[in-house]
DNA sequence: TTGTCATTACGAAAATAGTCGTATATTCGA
DNA sequence: TCGAATATACGACTATTTTCGTAATGACAA
């Protein structure tokens, strides 16, 4: 039903995507002081960002108030999967494995033991097919 | 020794770099065809493309012939991580364990007996520590 | 030799992304 | 009421990435 095209996200624009889908719902001068922890862009900057994410269908907002609450119109997880399946295509050749396992073989970052059982589970489910 | 800035490769480049870190060594011509088949884009596109790529130092290339063979002058596994730590960080919460998670759990790709052992091992050696 | 074809070099247009200045409107406290 | 603070709207400028036209050059066959 939805004509939902799928819209790529830009760089910044994900930066924002991620501060949404943590908060939920939020202003743009949030959002900004978000950002400004590890980034330095004045505030229109982020504001007409979250305009054109608005026109691109991004972002949903509430502006039947002076100061507009936003929310995202994404969901995480289709974002997610959907630039992770192009990176898969883009730079592994195709091969989710392959991601994997330099993804687990990354020394620097360790997984906790639940998560090592969480990803078992999802090994074993796949196995059993 | 070696002043070696990363540089970021753009999705043209890597979709480049791809091709050439199959084929060893290739000439413009070469990656061109392969990228036509996914492509729609002009051979000077790509010389472009490719001349680009030499400035910024991602890849070498032989121009003692009137054709020029090229390699990258990047490794592949680096790249992959750096591009993947990138990822998970703005975009898993710095988890590569839903990372792996989501690019496990997506459907249309589907990993080989194989590869869901290989996975296995590296499981097992993380587990055992 | 001459014409055709493939190649590189180069510049610039087109497309995309990010930045910010400024105008205008609204709110609210003094 | 007035003015400061804060909000949105909007256009323009910058930078980066991608695209391609065109020229110059070399290779080669007829």
């Amino acid at each position: 039903m939805a004509n939902t095209k799928y819209v790529k996200p830009t760089e910044s624009e994900l930066e924002i995507l991620q501060i949404l889908w943590t908060k939920g719902l939020a202003t743009v001068r949030e959002v900004h002081e978000e950002l400004a922890k590890t980034k330095d862009a004045g505030y229109t900057t982020t504001l007409k960002l979250m305009q054109i994410m608005h026109e691109k269908g991004l972002v949903k907002r509430d502006d039947s108030m002076r100061t507009h609450v936003y929310q995202a119109a994404v969901n995480k997880e289709k974002t997610q999967k959907h630039l992770l399946t192009k990176m898969i295509d883009s730079l592994f050749g195709g091969s989710p494995t392959q991601l994997v396992i330099q993804a687990l073989g990354s020394g620097d970052h360790k997984a906790s033991r639940e998560e090592l059982e969480e990803i078992q589970a999802i090994l074993n489910e796949l196995k059993n097919r």
